[in-house]
DNA sequence: TGCAAATATTTGTATATACAAATAAAATAT
DNA sequence: ATATTTTATTTGTATATACAAATATTTGCA
């Protein structure tokens, strides 16, 4: 059944998981080739434009809490991915030899997954899709 | 950092999550005078509308998977809010006179949940929005 | 200067969900 | 009539994430 004709097709509810988990599955298909989640794919990315990011910057971008951001970065590390270096409360997280070689190839998963989307949707809905789940991220508590 | 600012605002990805994050808030604070998940919730309302619906069923309406429905049937049995019978490979999924008695106050809690959504975004735009994502649920594979 | 409040991070624990495999029954084809 | 395939459900296990509390540090104020 599609879910337009679901019985709850009028509730935003299971229409926003639904819809999100969907978009997980192609991320980690975009994502499987250097076997990383897209979760760390994106944080590793922040990481390497940013040598340095603390991790409370990192969950604001990723809008995840920082306990998941602690989570994340713990498997990057054992991974060999980041350091972490800790002065006083603060924490910088730098990216390794390792992970820069691999930045070229994370920009491409990103583009891929972009591409998955789009070739289903369209470049304009695409992008309009977008722009309202923004916006409406910004109106919600 | 409004999502919108985020340097990943291009990303469908933390868009899609944040976006179903935030709606199941405000979802599970609308269900909590019944103590109930919203998953719960809904599943117990489509038994209360159709006695003996099977698992399956429930999984299409719901768009979740046959072993997560079963993982709710559990709990909602465990609760007296269901009866589950079994007859070769179909199972019955029946409500208890309790699940009958909350039926009306599940109906305030559903619609608690479209009131608060609607006040943030006005009633034309949270249609729109539903209409998207599930023309967007539809598309994807 | 010393204490209170604020901030940053981590840790313990809980939740919702999925996937893959196991089980069981029914339907179909030979 | 039997063997194969399909369907329905459940079980074992794994994942991503959050919340609350713990820890540690810094800031601001009296």
């Amino acid at each position: 059944m599609k879910s337009s004709e679901s019985r709850y097709n009028k509730c935003l509810y299971f229409s926003a998981n639904a819809l999100a988990r969907k978009i997980e599955k192609l991320a980690i298909d975009s994502w499987k080739e250097l076997d990383l989640s897209p979760s760390h794919g994106y944080l590793l990315m922040i990481v390497l434009e940013e040598p340095g990011v603390q991790p409370t910057a990192i969950a604001n971008e990723l809008q995840l809490t920082p306990s998941t951001i602690t989570r994340l970065i713990e498997k990057l590390e054992l991974a060999k991915l980041v350091i972490r270096t800790t002065e006083g409360k603060l924490t910088n997280i730098y990216p390794t030899p390792r992970a820069k070689e691999l930045y070229p190839r994370m920009k491409n998963c990103s583009a891929n997954f972009f591409e998955k989307y789009t070739a289903v949707l369209g470049e304009p809905e695409s992008n309009r899709m977008v722009n309202n789940m923004n916006k409406l991220n910004d109106k919600l508590p």
